[in-house]
DNA sequence: ATTGAAATTGATAAACTGTCTCAAAATTAT
DNA sequence: ATAATTTTGAGACAGTTTATCAATTTCAAT
């Protein structure tokens, strides 16, 4: 549907225009896989777009994921060894519970928590740009 | 000396004493070395033994490192693409503020956040195993 | 619609970090 | 000292991400 994602692809546009960087089918096809994700590595977003578009490479998949990012589309997080792309295009901050069982990742936010942040890092003399608040455990399934 | 870091090679022998493994040089010169530091990566750490061991392995560095985690003499953490081992042997568990200036690390601990993490782990069914927590920002030299 | 400069792509090489392999050496119990 | 077991060092290997570069595509200006 030409109507759906219309407020990111616009984001996209946006993005391109401002850094003399052109739309291609390839990124229009990314961007549209990738929006219906909520966490997705490079590798599972390659293997996922394979099927119906085999000779797209993976390191186009990275450079476009990274150029989200720049985009402001997505987030990477580096989760152990591999870095998940975070699809944070319709929603603010968050953090992320995360199942050592299942893998389930479960996001939160917490205001309390960001106001201490900030509060410690006053204490120490420091700015705060950016941070990462990452909980492991097991979640209700995983804990029998 | 033979006076220093006697506590923690202590904790070392009890270690490998409990787990079949044997006190070799390499691991209490490794040891020794490791002491000295607050964080440190296993490449660091190996050219900085090669200067008075230059036939050490890397390998034995990182398996060592690793052990040292075993026996909770340390803490591998994941800043970035880089793992870093976090001197714990005298201090019990703290988080990181990070300078993307100069990339000094402050250690802190506050309870508060620590109690708010488990009231949203309990809100959410997890039960926490371990946490990450890291603020990223300058510190008050990099802020000019 | 054509042109042409500039950006992008895909295939693959390379970089980077960390682990594995295995013969030789070191350790420890007997 | 002997022998069983563990450890070491060198380099191969593996997993993830980036760099290279010729061919292709985009897009603004004709
Ligand atoms: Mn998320
Ligand atoms: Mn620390
Ligand atoms: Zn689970
Ligand atoms: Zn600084």
């Amino acid at each position: 549907m030409a109507t759906k994602h219309v407020k990111e692809m616009d984001a996209l546009k946006e993005h391109l225009g401002k850094h003399q960087l052109k739309l291609t089918r390839q990124r229009e096809l990314i961007l549209s896989a990738f929006l219906r994700q909520e966490h997705i590595t490079a590798e599972a977003m390659y293997h996922q777009l394979a099927k119906s578009d085999p000779h797209l490479g993976l390191a186009t998949i990275y450079r476009t994921l990274n150029l989200f990012c720049d985009a402001g589309l997505a987030q990477a997080r580096h989760f152990g060894s591999q870095t998940k792309y975070d699809n944070v295009s319709h929603k603010g901050h968050h953090d992320h519970l995360i199942c050592t069982g299942c893998e389930k990742i479960v996001e939160f936010e917490n205001e309390e928590i960001e106001r201490l942040q900030e509060e410690v890092a006053t204490r120490h003399g420091f700015t705060i740009k950016t941070h990462r608040l990452e909980l492991y455990g097991l979640c209700t399934r995983c804990r029998d």
